[in-house]
DNA sequence: CTGAAAGCGCTAACAA
DNA sequence: TTGTTAGCGCTTTCAG
């Protein structure tokens, strides 16, 4: 079978130093003289020794398991947000355990404590909407273990939360559209249970406010984040008179429902009808025509959570606020107001521009 | 902290026996009169007892951990073999690691065992395309590490195998064009670095076979699995005159590509041309209009590939053949041949038929 | 069928 | 700065 695992004890032999000495190099503690530790680091390379983890979470405390907690809100979402963690996890000697949930089972939080103890997990991260769960949040709390939140709904624990800027990005995307002439904007609400929703909705909010257009109560409509619910809420929405001519739904996928819609209507996209979406998930850029978009940095708040996620483990949080910006994506599906010539570009010039291209970046606020 | 963790004393000690007898019946070994057993299963429960994965791993030669890898062909594609995986191993007490790798790497080999050897990984599943990945394959063989291969490119290895029935259902799916009177059918190829990907021609060129069509070379493009690969494809096949009226593509991505490019050329799908593709990604409902698909039995091959490597873990292996078969999902973009009554279906039927569904399932051979 | 003893490879006190 | 001595909680011999 595989070779036999070299142990502590050889690579102190062949350092000729005690055992103890050896776990300090592995464990990076103090009190080893320089020249000492490089001899053992040397032993190490030379018999290719790697400790056992079995072992030393046996003698130690810790498990060097972290889990990952998530309620799948879109492969995409969930498999950058592995990577991120990973790429983290690893580089600091860590392992991943990840945990697909059901945020609505009622006795979730039963269920984790009794993971987390069993496979002695060091820590969690939590996306969302699990970050948003509170009784999930203090449960942990209570058992004292660590974890960090990937968006969470509010900013009252910095120390322990990712955060992007979903507000400023949607009132920046809101402003993109009034600049193209739009003034009846459309916007299709997320899923109430997720809190990110809210969030977004006030940027848009704060898009209109900051573009002088009056909040209009009947150019919303309530959706649930899915495709589906993107094609009711656009039929409702497209259905008034007069008919917005752009419209920005919660995510991705309610916006592609809502393209679906407006082809079945025979409206031309972006000639009649401006649509938007939120989270650039693969699907944004093969939709026809490519979605215009918010890209959250996924990735980089995962490696981030997972890197205060260690901090903690360590005793060394620090308070700040970790915040990393998301990215407009202008793509084909937005452009000039119809029979408007108030936007900045003449109608089509935009599509050739893009066609070929995965987007254009703006760097969000 | 957390509670203070019960041991196997403990138990031994409610149950009134030793921690031998505990430990047999932890590990369902035989020798144990059944009313101990029971008094021990009791004991058990009551204690609210779990043992120590890590104690266990270390006195006996197991990690009971096995590791996942693969080089994301798509991200739903994952997460589905991650879900079917980690339903069963949790199911036997076993943790999964998962292990995102580049298949193109030089040394990747190298880093696998490196990897398997640190974490002690009792066992691996690859996923396409690494389990096409001979080098790799054999390394582990010599290594002696039990491993499980997703969709191989051969059936020689049964026992360690699981598979699809690509190649019958991509033969269904050209049949199911013919049927509808389709004569020039197009192929999108897929990366020829993917082994299903011959294996689906194969079945294409079955189904024109079957189907009384001559096999024409000029109705064939190469595609790279992208989505942008699929509109480069479709754009050369369908200036071809006669221009094909079905086109299947290899994968849902390329088959998206390619209904970009017929909207962009004014194609009505599906009245003057009609789209297939192969995966079922999520995407492929959600498109305009929705794609007729193959659906692979991602989780149950997932779940099945688990099943058969723990049991290869315990010396149970058997030498059957494991195929689960694929489903054609008929959706909206496909129909008649245009200008021909040759069809089973009268112009539009199906639309209605379906238009709301998660579109009809027919049982692949 | 059951139990006693000897580690698995490491870390955590405590000495030196 | 370094080493010694106990275990961590289990599985494995090998005896009963």
């Amino acid at each position: 079978m595989a070779i036999r695992k070299t142990t502590i004890e050889e690579v102190a032999g062949l350092a000729r130093v005690s055992i103890k000495t050896v776990s300090r190099v592995i464990n990076d503690e103090p009190n080893v003289r320089p020249s000492t530790r490089q001899r053992v680091l040397d032993a190490i390379e030379r018999l290719h020794y790697h400790p056992s983890q079995s072992a030393r979470s046996l003698a130690g405390a810790r498990s060097y398991l972290i889990g990952l907690l998530y309620d799948n809100p879109s492969s995409s979402y969930v498999t950058n947000v592995q990577e991120g963690v990973l790429d983290r996890c690893r580089a600091e000697g860590y392992e991943l355990i990840i945990n697909p949930c059901d945020y609505k089972d009622p006795d979730l939080c039963t269920q984790v404590s009794k993971m987390v103890s069993q496979a002695r997990l060091d820590g969690l991260i939590l996306t969302p909407p699990l970050s948003d769960h509170k009784a999930l949040v203090s449960t942990l709390d209570d058992q004292g273990i660590p974890f960090v939140l990937i968006a969470p709904p509010d900013r009252s624990d910095p120390a322990r939360s990712v955060f992007t800027d979903d507000r400023e990005s949607c009132c920046e995307m809101t402003c993109y559209l009034a600049s193209l002439g739009h003034e009846q904007i459309g916007y299709i609400i997320g899923h109430p249970d997720h809190a990110a929703v809210g969030t977004r909705f006030l940027g848009y909010k704060d898009g209109l406010d900051r573009s002088g257009i009056r909040f209009d109560e009947r150019s919303t409509e309530q959706g649930y984040n899915s495709f589906e619910s993107g094609e009711l809420a656009a039929r409702k929405m497209l259905s008034l008179d007069p008919r917005p001519t752009a419209v920005f739904a919660g995510n991705d996928d309610m916006a592609a429902g809502a393209m679906k819609m407006a082809h079945e209507l025979g409206l031309g996209i972006p000639e009649d009808l401006s649509i938007v979406g939120f989270d650039d998930v693969p699907l944004a850029s093969h939709l026809w025509p490519a979605l215009t978009t918010i890209r959250q940095p996924i990735r980089e708040m995962a490696d981030k959570a997972a890197e205060l996620l260690l901090r903690q483990i360590r005793g060394e949080s620090r308070e700040e606020l970790h915040s990393i910006p998301s990215t407009l994506v202008i793509r084909d599906s937005t452009g000039p107001k119809p029979d408007s010539n108030n936007g900045r570009l003449g109608s089509g010039s935009m599509k050739e521009a893009d066609s070929e291209s995965r987007g254009t970046e703006i760097r969000s606020a």
